[in-house]
RNA sequence: CGGGGUAUAGCGCAGUCUGGUAGCGCGUCUGCUUUGGGAGCAGGAUGUCGGGAGUUCGAAUCUCUCUACCCCGACCA
């Protein structure tokens, strides 16, 4: 490909729309367009980017036995009404309807399709496993799409789902899916970790995410000091504090606190640490009554966790400021467990406090030396805040650090909701029929291309891994349109090059050489080929690493196999 | 959905407070010069000032209203 045949649309300044790296690099390397909200045109550069990411992932799932299959990204409403999901999706779930007035949705994924598809196309117990992929555009009408490519509307996702007649079978393509996984982002030169992740609203029993790190992440992941532990913080367990609860040695007392409502103010002014305050939020039950939580001063309430909790109502919702007056007799600063006439849940940490501080129920007071079971009753205990830096590590080796990560992909054991649902069965050896079991594991297409340079990016612009770069080699002749003997060399070494299969870009634009340099170096191709006189002359041609920045002297006549040898399969 | 903000040339912005008919930088087009790190000089083109309604002799500017987009909080590949 030559510059001339390509639309490089490279962008001096940074839109001010975009916020991170990504989308800014994006937009400036001219990969993306923004048409909508959430919606984004693919320029040429940035297609390439985003089919060699889909032919990496699908060359993988080729491998790992399962089939390719397309399937519409409209769907009938009857299947959905049929999964029960018609009623539980929110509007993120984009409904359309035809000329006749039937319902339609824009997928978002596609449980209810392959399920539909499986069950009149597979009979038997001897045609499972079967694991069925795609690589499509979804739709989900999410409430705030940002970052660009990141958190889009529309968005390329691979998504497979497996068959299986037993929990056994489902687990062994599980783990297949999760080594399929690590080789793709392997592929794609990305630093990720592989974590225990909450199955969320698609229900099931086993999850893994798999996230890249970086600091823009919007996930917090847990991780072992010593261990290959590692956790989505939403779903991380918070131990105990070790040993048991040590006995209360202060009488109760009341204190007055004035205006001091935040657990950094009451800290404050008392001068006592946050970890030994006691903090009570109230909640919708799921009676529809109040419920008082209570987690330590330094801690925060785990929403994932809380829904879980079936004495809650969910989503989970604060009190407002009305419920909590007629409850607790006081406005939310000055909450506590202490004469409350509501259930009492509270966290494992807040649980083991002993004379501790906490809000009196009367607007502008708190007490201090408060102890469970003497001063009010002993509260149910849960695990139902996030793990912090420094917690135990719930495997009990080493403790607990806490990074940033974007997921990029997501396997579930998912059981079988949906084939129950939708009575999807197969005869088994007795010729009776079993409803499947059922894994489904999606891969962010199109949020790998912006995780990618999340992560490999510099102040020149992006540095792509060889891998998924839009080209591998950037051809740059000095002065191609005034010299012959550069444009000579420079077609002919554009010509061993292809023929050699290396993925070429040939510069030749009739620009100075610092526009150039600087746009090959922002569009991120990671090895560049400089053809100028002097060196020529010499027999010799420059070698540029983009990630390193450094430039080598190399001989023309071999350079195309000492290309091979840098550039990575 | 709640809270905050923005909308002026392809991109980045000024002008709005104090009303007088639109400007700067980059880009783009033409010519000459230059030519290994985003060139110089000269000349040119480009705007329903987000839409609508009002106030006014006169509105980018004041009022009302609608829309789009961005940022901060609960969802997800």
């Amino acid at each position: 490909m030559r510059t001339s045949q390509i639309l490089v649309s490279t962008l001096r300044e940074t839109p001010a729309e975009a916020e991170i790296i990504s989308h800014q690099l994006m937009l400036r390397a001219g990969m993306i367009r923004k048409l909508a909200a959430g919606l984004y045109t693919w320029l040429p550069l940035g297609l390439r980017v985003l089919r060699k990411v889909e032919n990496i992932v699908r060359e993988e799932m080729d491998r790992s036995g399962a089939q390719e299959v397309l399937m519409p990204s409209v769907q009938p409403v009857e299947l959905w009404v049929e999964s029960g999901r018609w009623g539980q999706f929110g509007p993120e779930l984009l409904r359309l309807k035809d000329r006749h007035q039937r319902d339609y949705c824009y997928g978002p994924t596609h449980e209810e399709v392959i399920t539909d598809m499986v069950r009149r196309e597979l009979r038997s117990y001897k045609q499972l496993p079967a694991n069925f992929y795609q690589i499509q555009t979804k739709f989900r009408d999410e409430t705030r799409p940002r970052f660009g490519v990141m958190r889009a509307r529309e968005f390329l996702m691979k998504d497979a789902y497996s068959f299986h007649i037993d929990d056994a079978s489902l687990r062994e393509t599980y783990q297949v899916m999760h080594e399929t996984y690590c080789r793709i982002f392997d592929r794609l030169g990305l630093d990720y970790r592989p974590v225990r992740a909450d199955t969320g609203s698609i229900g099931g029993t086993g999850s893994h995410e798999f996230h890249v790190l970086a600091a823009s992440g919007e996930d917090a992941i847990a991780f072992s000091s010593e261990s290959d532990y590692a956790a989505n913080v939403e779903l991380a367990e918070a131990l105990a504090p070790a040993g048991a609860r040590v006995s209360g040695s202060k009488p109760m007392s009341r204190v007055p606190t004035s205006n001091q409502r935040s657990i950094a103010e009451v800290s404050r002014f008392l001068a006592v640490p946050a970890y030994s305050l006691a903090k009570t939020l109230l909640v919708k039950g799921a009676d529809g009554g109040i419920v008082a939580l209570v987690l330590r001063g330094d801690h925060e309430l785990n929403m994932v966790k809380a829904e879980k909790l079936s004495q809650l109502a969910a989503p989970i919702s604060l009190a407002t400021p009305a419920d909590i007056l007629s409850v607790a007799g006081c406005e939310a600063g000055s909450i506590g467990p202490v004469g409350l006439k509501i259930p009492v849940i509270a966290d494992r940490s807040a649980a083991h406090l002993a004379d501790f501080v906490c809000g009196a129920n009367v607007d502008g007071q708190h007490l201090q030396g408060v102890n469970w079971g003497r001063d009010c009753p002993e509260p149910m205990v849960v695990d139902m805040r996030n793990v912090v830096e420094g917690d135990p590590s719930p495997d009990g080796k080493g403790t607990i650090q806490i990074k940033r990560g974007i997921e990029v992909g997501h396997i579930f054991q998912l059981g079988q909701k949906y084939s129950k649902a939708m009575n999807a069965t197969v005869l088994d050896e007795t010729g009776k029929a079993v409803v499947m079991t059922m894994g489904c594991y999606g891969i962010g297409v199109s949020r790998i291309v912006a995780a990618a340079i999340e992560q490999n990016h510099d102040e020149r612009g992006i540095v792509w891994p060889d891998s998924i770069a839009p080209f591998t080699v950037a051809l740059v002749p000095m002065n191609l349109h005034r010299s012959e003997r550069i444009r000579e060399a420079a077609e002919k070494l554009y010509s061993e090059l292809k023929a050699a299969r290396i993925d070429v870009i040939l510069d030749d634009r009739p620009e100075r050489a610092g526009v150039l340099f600087a746009d090959m170096e922002l569009i991120g191709i990671p090895h560049r080929i400089t053809l100028g006189e002097k060196s020529l002359e010499k027999g010799m041609v420059e070698y540029t690493n983009r990630r390193s920045m450094q430039t080598e002297l190399l001989p023309l006549d071999s350079i195309v196999n000492l290309l091979k040898e840098k550039v990575s399969p």
